[in-house]
DNA sequence: CTTAAAATATACCGATTGGTATATTTTAAG
DNA sequence: CTTAAAATATACCAATCGGTATATTTTAAG
């Protein structure tokens, strides 16, 4: 990895979380200088662009939270213990999430849907990836005679998925994280109820 | 309603669409001018500064939106039809709402949870209205005996709500009002299948 | 109709915005 | 060690930001 590359990925690393947490459009230069120690001169060196840069911190951001997502699920035994899984690990890893300015995702779908045109397919692109993750793991266990035949996966992955982050919205503007602690619960049921043979 | 009581009010209305899209900080004073087609002079002379008329604006659109809502629990004959109201209220009047901004508590929240302090208390504030609306219509269906008895009221208000804010998020983000549909008919299981007697 | 006050418009302010041209420093090949 | 290129720092730009002082217009009481 030559010097620029390095530089290139020190400021999507540095710059990411002010991104997350002021905002896409709000987070000024000034902002990345201060995150990066670093000058104009070495950021526009080696992004064309705020957006550019902008774009690979959303990446980032997003890619950050599906692979540790995806490893938690990785280790579980059954697509039950996965789906289970996924609705805790917000609720267990709230402080670090919440101290990093909450859910890349939904912060920047809110930004993104009406008025940053350049970021949404890329938030898009990332919402239906978690949607992926959570459909590929319901037909695994329906595959294995683990899930009930006749259900739709499609929607219970969406279902599943709009229920943590409407309960991370929840959480972060009350401060409260028993939000998270709710819908962890409440997807259990689904699980238990609904989805189990 | 004297001249600059119409005035405060007519700017209020015509900048508060523009703020739910662009954003509370995104929004200029340029975009208000425009909005209201009146100049710096009249506005600075009925706000003290943009973040007065930011909450103003915010509580417009608010109150605008629990109006409705409101009103559309009222007619319902039964608690367990009230809620499934809830539910199915952003389905039916998505295109309004979308054309508008989106839920204008979701895109507050996200823009107020960590860096807009000054409109925090006032997101804050709606939320709990919003769910304490249906608190008061589940604990209803409870005292009419409709509902079962052991059933955690506040709970339930707040998965209810979780579950549509989550879906308009998915649905603005992903252009597809299929995802608030989704969300409509999952209230409805929970109210048939959990809270009904 | 007159007139003082209230409301609105105009012209300006310093600070900050994203971005760039150029100077300097650092890197790494020979 | 030398040196050309790559990377970073510095100094600047026009545009826009929120806000204000003042001039003008509109309102409404007498």
């Amino acid at each position: 990895m030559s010097k620029a590359e390095q530089t290139r990925q020190f400021i999507i690393e540095k710059s990411a979380p002010v991104f997350n947490i002021k905002g896409y459009e709000n987070t000024s230069l000034t902002d990345i200088q201060e995150a990066t120690r670093l000058t104009k001169g070495a950021i526009y060196g080696n992004f064309s662009d705020k957006n550019e840069l902008a774009v690979a911190a959303y990446n980032y951001n997003a890619s950050l939270i599906y692979e540790r997502i995806s490893q938690c699920i990785d280790n579980c035994s059954s697509s039950a213990a996965a789906l289970i899984a996924y609705g805790n690990f917000y609720a267990q890893k709230w402080e670090a999430v919440s101290v990093f300015g909450g859910c890349p995702m939904l912060n920047a779908a809110v930004e993104a849907d009406d008025h940053l045109h350049f970021l949404r397919e890329h938030v898009r692109h990332s919402f239906q990836k978690f949607m992926d993750l959570l459909h590929s793991t319901i037909q695994k266990g329906v595959a294995d005679k683990e899930f009930k035949t006749d259900i739709n996966a499609k929607e219970y992955a969406a279902l599943i998925h709009s229920v943590v982050e409407g309960n991370i919205l929840l959480s972060k503007i009350m401060n409260d994280p028993r939000y998270l602690k709710l819908a962890a619960r409440h997807i259990k049921r689904i699980v238990e109820q609904e989805l189990l043979q």
